[in-house]
DNA sequence: TGCCATCATGAAATCGATTGCAGGAGAATA
DNA sequence: TATTCTCCTGCAATCGATTTCATGATGGCA
């Protein structure tokens, strides 16, 4: 490995003038800086990060963690803030915590020895003390789709609440009785305030509330269906928690021949980009998720330049799709 | 921040102590490594990683740099390398170039920095000399999806070639003319090997190519395919060279008002965990793509560990997922 | 009793960079 | 000419851990 010695020696001077004919915050004389520029690429010289960091206590890095790597709700947005973030000099790594606590603490504790200069954090769990510990480090942290406990941690998240009154209110508006929910993991925010939602409407109408349990993925979505088919055959609508169970959800009303919305109307939340090209065409409640991204990012720069000392919460709204699976009794005119 | 130092005060003995009590690879007197524990459970003590590795010359972090964090056959791949790795005490951070020389290298550069112990790449580019320089520096690389040209690289990846032809062939043999293709980028392997697939079944034919450029991307294939039908009016079939693309495919034939398979008959390559929810339900060759995951760890393992030398090649196979996009004219029983 | 092996520990070097401090060279000013 | 200032550079300390080497204590064995 050739370190910054190796080229010191070459270019004839000392390590510090070749640390600072490469870092140019202080003045090095132009003939000196062109020979340890020659000697940098002669041998072919590359910084050694770690040290740097060690010695800065910080880098150019941003750190992202998210919940469900395979959700692409986050995909999109970690695309977004990857954009953005390159584009200011921010290199962006990106975890995955499987919605697990121990992974969460985990990835935080290697972001924080990796000095990252921020964090942006779909927490799995709000109430993980690794993130006050990132804080106490003075590591910005913003909290993304969902919030976290400590209240110095920005978060950027969506109504998810009104999303699920919003996909309730407008199935039993057409006029659907035995509107179930299909539910992402209680513990979740996200998951508890749709389910919250859900419940909130169907008891305003004095109706029993039905919801199976999911945990946001596919295959158990899927499940959760099935077994509501058999329990509560009378069915005439669901409201599905997020994209990835839209999927199994709609395998199991196939496996059964239950037609959509003939039988049972559906609504998605979140907007999939297929969400318009299945059978029927899926009406759903989507969330700017880029913007969110792109407003997260911002949250987080502003942390990290010190322009901004007080928490901010932004809330995004969610918008309604209207397509064929909810029978579209009210809206047809909406499309 | 808390450091050895102050661990060692506390417990009355040395920084040397404290380090040996934590690895725990030297034999520590065990009344001295209760008061060392207490010491640092006290503190809340927690080893600076970036130090530790600046000395031990490496971590316990693999990285994995993904072309595009968006196409769900990676994401999937990201987890199954995720979840095996997470079992057997490694980090995975992660990474996305979006296609682009660039941004490989940046990330190349800063995995090497962070001194991980290995690397899986879906090369941007084969040709950066980013990769030799980890190689170089025995930090063990395996490409995933398609190959580098630096031959000490191990490499997984499917039959590229082999699925356009059998896309294509079934298309042919199922009655269709005017076959047209929708190619992804050619300067990437996979993007090049499925067009030659295709390009050489047609020629097999006696028939012209008609290709749709795309760069695997949703919009672009959306236009390509509006271009196509502006300028062939005649064409029978169309094979699609990434499940991202066919979302945009579809978009564009049904707004032109094509039927799928009545007026053209459609193959996607890539298997969408959405492909039999569309209308019509999408014949597609899908990859094993968590087995090639799976595989692409367990090489870089034996390069980490040392097991083995020689450079190694792994080629998967696609399967051929008979629905109805394509028409089903030969296959009614291999539903 | 004397010698050697073993064990536990501390002091100091080390990893590869950055940076505070000091000093030399040369220019500007008194 | 003497003094001050600026510019550039090198020395050495530093970041926080690990690891080599040395040392003292203890105990077993001759």
């Amino acid at each position: 490995m050739v370190t910054i010695k190796d080229v010191a020696l070459l270019a004839g001077v000392s390590a510090s003038t070749v640390s600072r004919a490469i870092t140019g915050d202080v003045q090095v004389n132009e003939p000196t800086r062109l020979r340890v520029q020659e000697a940098i690429s002669a041998l072919g010289y590359r910084p050694n990060r770690i040290a740097r960091n060690l010695r800065r206590q910080r880098s150019e890095t941003i750190g992202v963690v998210v919940s469900d790597i395979e959700n692409p709700h986050f995909t999109r947005a970690v695309r977004a803030i990857e954009d953005a973030a390159y584009r200011q000099g921010y290199r962006v790594i990106l975890c995955n915590t499987d919605e697990t606590l121990e992974k969460q603490q985990a990835y935080l504790e290697v972001l924080a020895a990796e000095q990252v200069v921020g964090v942006i954090l779909v927490p799995a769990d709000a109430a993980d003390p690794t993130v006050s510990e990132l804080l106490d480090m003075k590591i910005p942290v913003v909290a993304f789709d969902r919030r976290v406990d400590d209240d110095r941690a920005d978060a950027v998240f969506a109504d998810n609440r009104d999303a699920a009154k919003v996909a309730t209110t407008h199935l039993i508006a057409s006029g659907r009785r035995h509107v179930a929910f299909i539910s992402g993991r209680a513990n979740i925010q996200t998951g508890a305030e749709r389910l919250h939602g859900y419940e909130e409407v169907m008891s305003l109408h004095g109706m029993d509330a039905i919801v199976g349990v999911g945990d946001f993925r596919q295959d158990t979505a899927r499940l959760a269906m099935l077994r509501l088919l058999d329990q509560h055959p009378d069915i005439g609508g669901v409201v599905v928690a997020n994209n990835l169970m839209v999927i199994g959800v709609l395998e199991a009303l196939r496996f059964r021949d239950v037609t959509v919305p003939g039988d049972i109307a559906l609504v998605g939340i979140d907007e999939p980009a297929w969400a318009s090209l299945v059978q029927p065409a899926l009406t759903t409640l989507g969330q700017p998720t880029q913007q969110m991204a792109n407003r997260a990012f911002e949250l987080l720069i502003e942390r990290i330049s010190g322009k901004r000392e007080a928490t901010r919460f932004e809330v995004f709204h969610f918008q309604l799709h209207v397509r064929d699976s909810c029978g579209r009794r009210q809206f047809d005119l909406s499309h």
